[in-house]
RNA sequence: CGGGGCGUAGCUCAGCCUGGUAGAGCGCCACGUUUGGGACGUGGAAGCCGCAGGUUCAAAUCCUGUCGCCCCGACCA
C-alpha cells in the first residue's frame, strides 16, 4: 500500500490531491486558486493537445491566437453573456508601476477603459469575425485557439477548477443555422470519440437544460463522465450560439440573395479539467493509472544489480531490449541525450513523443517500483542478473498489477503496442462497466432522491424547468447533467411534476 | 462570499493554554553496510514559526489586521 496516498474509501478528496502530489502533476502557485502544472502533468496536456489538435485539423479547423485582454465594454454587448461571466472576471485597471516612496510599488496609470482577462473569447473573436466576414464566400470560418483563460472562481480544486486554466476554444461562423448546428454536433462527436478512444473515459452525449446552458448560447451540448465516487464531471461542451453573438458584434455578410444576413456561430471547448477527469476515472489507491495512449512513458525499465559486473551485464541486456523496442538509432540518440537524475529516456514513438525510461538512479529497486507505479506508467520491466541468464523478463502491468514473464526475444515494438492497446481497451471497458453499474432509474421523486444519495447517475423522465431544477438541487444536491441523445425518442411521466410527455434526463451530483 | 479546520525545516506535524536558547519523523547531503516491492548505521545541512502591526524587558506562544491552503455550502468548465 502506498504510504503517501490516502485511500479512496478513507477520503476521496484527499486521495485525489495525494495522487496529484505523488505523481508530481501539479503544485499550488503563490496566487490564490492558481496552479503550476509540473512537467509530468504538462506532458498529459501535451498528449491531449496533440491528439485533439489532429482531430480538429481532420475536421477542417485551423489554429489562431487572440489576445488575453478584452475591453470591458465587449462583455456587455451580449446580455446573457455578461450576466453569466461578469461575476467571475478579473479586471485590469492600471498599467505601469511606480515607486510608492515607501520602498514598494504602486500602480501608476489608470486605464480609461478597464480590460477584463478573458474568461472565454466569444466577444473578442466575434469582434474580429465582424471585420473578416463580408460575403457568404468568407464562410465558414473555422478557427480554434489553444490558450489560457481566467475565471475568478470562489472555490478551486487542482485541475478541476482553477482560477486560470488552459483550454482550447473553437469558434466558427456559418452561413446557415443548419450548418452551425451540424458543426456543433460534429465537435461534440469529436470530443466524445476523443474521450473514449484516447482518455478511455466513457461519456454520455446530451443537451444541457436552459438553466445549465452556456450564457449566450441557443443550445449547449455536453459530454458527461462519471468519476469513481459516482459524481458527474462535464468533460466538454459544444454550443450553438445562434445569431446571438453575430448580432451583438455585427458579424454580417452579403448572402446569396444579395441581402445582408447575420452569421450563425458556434463555440466549443475542453480544458485541463480533462486531466482531473483522467485521474478520477482511472487511478487507484496506489496512485495514478494512465491509459497507454496518454502516458508520456509507456514503460519503465528497472535495472537490478549488486556488483559492477552485474551492472555491466544488465546494462548490455537493457541496451539490446531498448534497441529492439526503439531502434538502434534511438538507442544511440538516447545515450547522448542529457538525462535528469539518472533516468535515461528513449523515444518509443516520436510522433506521440512517448518514451521508455531506464531508471539508473542510485536507489533500491523497491523505491523505483513505487516511483513509476505512482506515476501511472503502464508497464514496468525488471531486469536483473537472473533475467539476463534466463533470457526472460518480468513485465508488470500497472492497470491491474498483473505480472507476465516474457521471453526477451519477444519484446518487439509490435508486441508492446499490442499490450498497450489491450490495456487501453480494458481501461475503457472497466470505466464503462463502472458507469453502467452506477446508473439507475427512478419513477418517483422519492426514488430519485434515494438513488442520487447512492451516488452515480439517475436516468428518469423529467420536464426541465428552472424552478424545479433549483428546488431539486437544493434538496438532493443533484442537477440535470443532460438530456441524453441515446434516449431522445422516449418520453414518460415526470418524476417531479407527474406530467406525461417528459423527456429522459440524467440527474447526478456534479463536480 | 457564509460555516468549519489549518499555516512552525522540502513534506507530515509537536511546541502555543501557562511568553524566556526552535523540536520530532520522513525527505535531502556525505561515508559505510545494503540492493529481486518503500533498507540500516554514523555524521551533516536545513527555519525571520505565512505576512504586517500592537502589547511586553522579552512573542512561534497574547491581541488586531491581512494573505493563503483544505473541507462543507452558494457560483462554475
Amino acid at each position: 500500500m502506498a504510504k503517501n496516498i490516502k485511500t479512496r474509501a478513507e477520503d476521496y478528496s484527499q486521495w485525489y490531491l495525494d495522487v496529484i502530489k505523488a505523481a508530481q502533476l501539479a503544485d499550488y502557485a503563490p496566487v490564490r486558486g492558481c496552479m503550476v502544472i509540473r512537467p509530468d502533468g504538462f506532458a498529459l496536456w501535451e498528449a491531449i493537445q496533440r491528439d485533439l489538435d489532429q482531430r480538429f485539423k481532420d475536421t477542417g479547423h485551423v489554429n489562431a491566437y487572440f489576445p488575453l485582454l478584452i475591453p470591458q465594454s465587449f462583455l456587455a454587448k451580449e446580455a446573457q453573456h455578461v450576466e453569466g461571466f461578469a461575476m467571475e472576471c478579473a479586471i485590469v485597471t492600471h498599467h505601469r508601476l511606480e515607486k510608492d516612496g515607501k520602498g514598494g510599488l504602486k500602480p501608476a496609470g489608470e486605464l480609461e477603459e478597464p480590460f477584463i482577462i478573458r474568461p472565454t473569447s466569444e466577444t473578442v473573436i466575434g469582434h474580429m469575425y465582424a471585420q473578416w466576414v463580408q460575403s457568404y464566400r468568407d464562410l465558414p470560418v473555422l478557427i480554434n485557439q489553444w490558450c489560457n483563460v481566467m475565471r475568478w472562481e470562489l472555490r478551486t480544486r487542482l485541475f478541476l477548477r482553477t482560477a486560470e486554466f488552459l483550454w482550447q476554444e473553437g469558434h466558427t461562423a456559418h452561413e446557415t443555422q443548419a450548418e452551425a448546428q451540424e458543426e456543433t454536433l460534429r465537435m461534440l462527436d469529436v470530443y466524445a470519440d476523443f474521450a473514449e478512444e484516447f482518455l478511455a473515459i466513457p461519456v454520455v452525449k446530451g443537451r444541457k437544460t436552459e438553466s445549465e446552458k452556456f450564457p449566450g448560447a441557443d443550445v449547449t451540448y455536453c459530454i458527461e463522465a462519471m468519476m469513481q465516487d459516482g459524481k458527474a464531471l462535464q468533460a466538454g461542451t459544444s454550443h450553438n450560439l445562434g445569431q446571438n453573438f453575430a448580432k451583438a458584434f455585427d458579424i454580417k455578410f452579403l448572402g446569396r440573395q444579395n441581402v445582408i444576413e447575420h452569421a450563425w456561430t458556434t463555440s466549443w471547448g475542453v480544458s485541463t479539467r480533462l486531466i482531473g477527469a483522467l485521474i478520477m476515472a482511472h487511478s487507484d489507491d496506489d496512485g495514478l493509472v494512465l491509459p497507454p495512449r496518454v502516458a508520456p512513458n509507456v514503460m519503465a525499465i528497472i535495472p537490478i544489480f549488486k556488483t559492477d559486473d552485474e551492472r555491466a551485464k544488465v546494462a548490455a541486456f537493457i541496451d539490446k531490449a531498448v534497441a529492439a523496442l526503439c531502434g538502434e538509432d534511438e538507442l544511440a540518440a538516447g545515450r547522448k541525450r542529457m538525462s535528469a537524475g539518472g533516468v535515461t529516456r528513449y523515444f518509443f514513438d516520436r510522433a506521440s513523443q512517448q518514451s521508455i525510461v531506464v531508471d539508473w538512479r542510485d536507489n533500491r529497486p523497491g523505491d523505483k517500483q513505487f516511483h513509476w507505479e505512482q506515476r501511472g506508467v503502464p508497464f514496468r520491466m525488471e531486469v536483473g542478473p537472473r533475467d539476463v541468464d534466463s533470457g526472460n523478463v518480468v513485465v508488470k502491468r500497472r492497470f491491474d498489477r498483473s505480472k507476465e514473464t516474457v521471453e526477451a526475444s519477444k519484446l518487439t515494438p509490435k508486441h508492446l503496442r499490442t499490450e498497450l492497446e489491450a490495456v487501453q481497451a480494458l481501461m475503457l471497458e472497466k470505466a464503462r462497466k463502472f458507469r453502467d453499474e452506477n446508473t439507475r432509474g427512478a419513477s418517483s421523486y422519492d426514488e430519485l432522491k434515494a438513488n442520487v444519495a447512492n451516488g452515480g447517475f439517475v436516468r428518469c423522465f423529467f420536464h426541465p424547468d428552472r424552478e424545479a431544477e433549483a428546488k431539486i438541487k437544493d434538496e438532493t444536491k443533484a442537477t440535470v447533467r443532460c438530456l441524453p441523445f441515446d434516449a431522445q425518442s422516449k418520453t414518460g411521466k415526470c418524476v417531479y411534476s407527474g406530467k406525461e410527455g417528459a423527456p429522459e434526463v440524467i440527474f447526478a451530483v456534479a463536480y
